[in-house]
DNA sequence: CTGAAAGCGCTTACAG
DNA sequence: CTGAAAGCGCTTACAG
């Protein structure tokens, strides 16, 4: 633990230069105030001492750390990877950082990183939160902290902070009436954790879409946290030995859901989409190289993180803390394809 | 851009207990040398403050702000998402914060990043280059400035720095020395850019093997930039079109170019493993669901981020700086599927 | 346009 | 165990 030399501060400079500590530090900082001819000198000197901005000084005085904190579920997910792109494609030019933390789906772990966020004095805390059920008060305390708070994908809706959120109940109910529409009569729902209004919302968007085409709402159709591959294969084996089985399953929870649909369906001899049709969620890579391709939505994610920094910026910044949060929704898009297709 | 209300520092504290500030500092930085009662005043006051150390100020005072920085080419890639995820779970225990920034394989963005992260005083910074080429200047700017320097998989060689890397020849010859026992005898391969050492040491595995089963080398099986599906296609269609087409191809840039292969030969009606064989690179998710699921190589990405997190907390973090670095090299693991196997 | 001084909020040697 | 004081490196009102 050793500093074997210091680094150059604005005092070096002007100390080298015979000038005030306050004129280098106003060339520096491209102030007007100064004379263009000083200026010059102080910048080529300061070059020449191989001189950085403390930018922990900086950020202290000014009492700003031109930092964003991001807390996801998970990084490696193509989803939120995706979403991290989007920002930081908009942080990078406004020279802003980024501070990237995983909730691994845990509440707990997810109310340490906030803390360590709010610890940090991030400028704003962007977050989606972890599966696992929780309370909230680690969210007001951002608040409480005077830290702006947007809140994407998976947001606690009483809660009235920035949100950037998709239709999650209009896409879903898109998805199932295009399945009614193949003709497809008795559609199984594959859901996750009802504790997450995206998972809820997607359920709704399933029922009210039998309800306007008048199909019956079937309770043996419906699975309950099959929100992995697995559990759909498992929940999927369920549905298919039934008396009566499904002739669709709606995979709300993710396309990897989907996929543990299709791989036990293929197991079983039973054909897609002729015998059974198959829509999954949110547009992974995957699904357009299955056999067959499987029908899913698309969520722009990347162009979502761009919105949420774009919203920051624009909005939030330097606007006053007490302003009507905004909510921003994203209508996701239908991507049809093979396992779907029965005309 | 107004500041409605003080945060609680710890002069605050101290005024309400008719203590000294430094007395608060040690009982929150929980230091020995303090009365246990007093202590547990001060906690109790402080939480009901609604205290929150200011990081920004401990940085500045200790001279370290325990992050490190990041710089990849695209942060949504499966590769360097698990890479980040595995880092972070290591520097998430230790109380570190990443910082994350994309160079979008570009040279000059590469460049800003790594300056923005000198200006932060990052602690280390951990970089895996953009394929554009462009010279390492800014890398020794790091050096330069004592920030502790990681280099993972896309590597300077030249550059004496810490590396952890994949043995991509040994990987490479294992592939092609696979294929060739599965008997393909005209072997082409897809190359990624050479000014990149790991598309080099992708060659030269490819090369030994050859030459170590007594193969000839053949130019024409060789194809230069095939480093996306797009160019991977278009060079397969190239290939396949020869009067005496490959009967295998190693898409050594990744498991994308793997995928453009496998199109292109299913549309051309070329049965595959039998009429011809193919391999990737990453083991990519997708990999295992094409049919026919792809053989590829495993990089242990999430443990290898782990293993990058560990080298700087037991290597780095409080050493000297001129200690001599170390070089991790992780032997990647070919997976065997059906895209190689004919026997 | 320039300088002297205060202060951002903390930590830590120093003295007691 | 406790307090007074200096200082991390910068920025910015204030005075000239």
């Amino acid at each position: 633990m050793k500093t074997p030399q210091k680094r150059t501060t604005i005092y070096d400079i002007a100390k080298k230069l015979n000038i005030a500590a306050s004129s280098v530090s106003r060339a520096l900082s491209n102030s007007s105030k100064v004379n263009p001819a000083t200026k010059a000198l102080i910048l080529k000197t300061a070059a020449e001492m191989n001189y950085q901005q403390n930018v922990m000084a900086s950020n202290l005085r000014k009492g700003s750390n031109r930092t964003i904190g991001v807390v996801v579920p998970r990084i490696n997910q193509g989803y939120f990877s995706n979403i991290i792109a989007g920002m930081e494609d908009i942080t990078y030019n406004k020279g802003y950082n980024l501070i990237i933390c995983q909730s691994n789906e845990l509440h707990a772990r997810e109310v340490d990183c906030v803390n360590a966020l709010i610890n940090q004095h991030v400028n704003c805390i962007v977050i989606s939160i972890a599966a696992e059920p929780g309370g909230h008060e680690h969210l007001q305390q951002v608040l409480d902290h005077r830290i702006r708070l947007i809140q994407f994908d998976r947001v606690v809706d009483e809660l009235e902070t920035f949100k950037v959120i998709n239709d999650n109940e209009r896409a879903s109910s898109e998805a199932v009436s295009h399945l009614i529409q193949q003709g497809y009569q008795r559609i199984a729902l594959l859901e996750g954790p009802q504790n997450l209004d995206i998972f809820r919302q997607r359920k709704e968007g399933y029922l009210s879409a039998l309800r306007k085409h008048g199909l019956p709402i079937l309770e043996e159709l419906m699975c309950e946290n099959a929100w992995t591959k697995e559990l759909s294969a498992e929940a999927t084996r369920k549905l298919l030995g039934m008396k009566n089985p499904p002739d669709a399953i709606f995979a709300s929870t993710s396309d990897f859901s989907a996929l543990g649909v299709l791989e036990v369906a293929t197991q079983m001899g039973i054909s897609v989409p002729e015998q059974l049709g198959i829509c999954g969620y949110s547009n992974e890579p995957f699904t357009e190289i299955t056999s067959p391709s499987i029908t899913t939505i698309d969520q722009y994610s990347f162009s979502m993180g761009k919105t949420i920094g774009n919203l920051f910026f624009q909005e939030m910044e330097v606007a006053d803390l007490h302003i009507e949060p905004k909510i921003m929704s994203i209508k996701p898009k239908l991507i049809v394809r093979k396992s779907t297709q029965r005309s």
